[in-house]
DNA sequence: CCATAATAGTTGCATTTGCAACTAAATCAA
DNA sequence: TTGATTTAGTTGCAAATGCAACTATTATGG
């Protein structure tokens, strides 16, 4: 039946198609699905994907610091630094440092940012639920799966997300 | 355990964890596999991710021309035009301007390029052996099938990569 | 023919990104 | 103490990207 598994056998010797070549395909589909959902950030609240990234993590755990988002977003340091020194400007996010250590500072969402945040929620899900709509439930869980035992051999020093509980 | 998903639980519908976020886990793998993939390419053949590109449709396909390359690999015009150049620096590339319509010129790699391309191919191929090595052979297919399935939703306009019988 | 439009490819530029170097604060070791 | 180290976060900068505008050439319509 499904001739793609065929299509992979013949490559297996030592011929690479580009289009069938995996860190290619997961680059060009991760970038469409990006551009698409950026737009939409972009357009409809005027934020970029790091900002939308820290205020999704802020949305589901409130009160972190820069260096914590930076671990749950998988930014690094800097790019947290900045999209949190524009949303702190556009009172998206407030910081409050912290007085028994002065070098952290909290970050969370102002009620204007949970706003933001409950309304784009819906879009972003519906965007999800548009991109596995030709799914089954079953090939999505399917999906989740692979994915993740990929990213656990492209990097396995760091757990890309936390799919086995954390403590 | 983890006392959030209490505080989740009133609208678990509309709720969203950044890590099960599928635009957001592609994006964290494909960097993962990009950047890991393209220091290969970098620290041992001083090749970019773009000129890879561009080597593996010219290894593939011998003489096409800019157009045609930015089609195949998904590449702006300007991208293709700056890594060509830098390959036809190299010595990697040739470039014969077509005498038909002079605005064209026709890419193949030289002798250089194709020692290249035959050096790199087998390192790719490895790389992807190793990313797919915990997936069973049905696994991969699935894989790669779903991926079809995500681009072509994801991206409708454009085919994002020829999965569909070609020649 | 000539003016206009389309196509191939290049150049320029503003933004984004990734990384290194830096400041400030806290911790550790003597 | 106090000097070295580590940690949190910021700043600076070089390189990568994406897009628009441009040049050169070919095609088209009256």
């Amino acid at each position: 039946m499904k001739n793609s598994t065929d299509a992979k056998q013949d490559h297996a010797q030592d011929t690479l198609k580009l289009d069938g070549f995996l860190p290619y395909r997961l680059s060009v589909l991760s970038n469409a699905v990006s551009r698409k959902i950026a737009d939409m950030y972009e357009r409809e609240f005027d934020i970029s994907i790091w900002q939308w990234r820290i205020i999704a993590v802020l949305g589901e755990s409130d009160g972190l610091t820069s260096t914590e988002v930076a671990n749950r977003t998988l930014m690094d340091k800097p790019a947290v630094s900045r999209a949190a020194a524009s949303l702190t400007e556009r009172n998206i996010i407030s910081r409050k440092s912290d007085h028994a250590d002065r070098r952290k500072a909290d970050l969370r969402l102002t009620a204007k940012g949970r706003d933001i945040y409950d309304a784009i929620i819906p879009r972003a899900l519906a965007y999800e639920r548009e991109l596995l709509a030709s799914l089954s439930p079953e090939e999505a869980g399917m999906l989740h799966g692979l994915l993740t035992r990929l990213a656990h051999i492209a990097s396995p020093e760091r757990n890309l997300w936390s799919t086995q509980e954390e403590s």
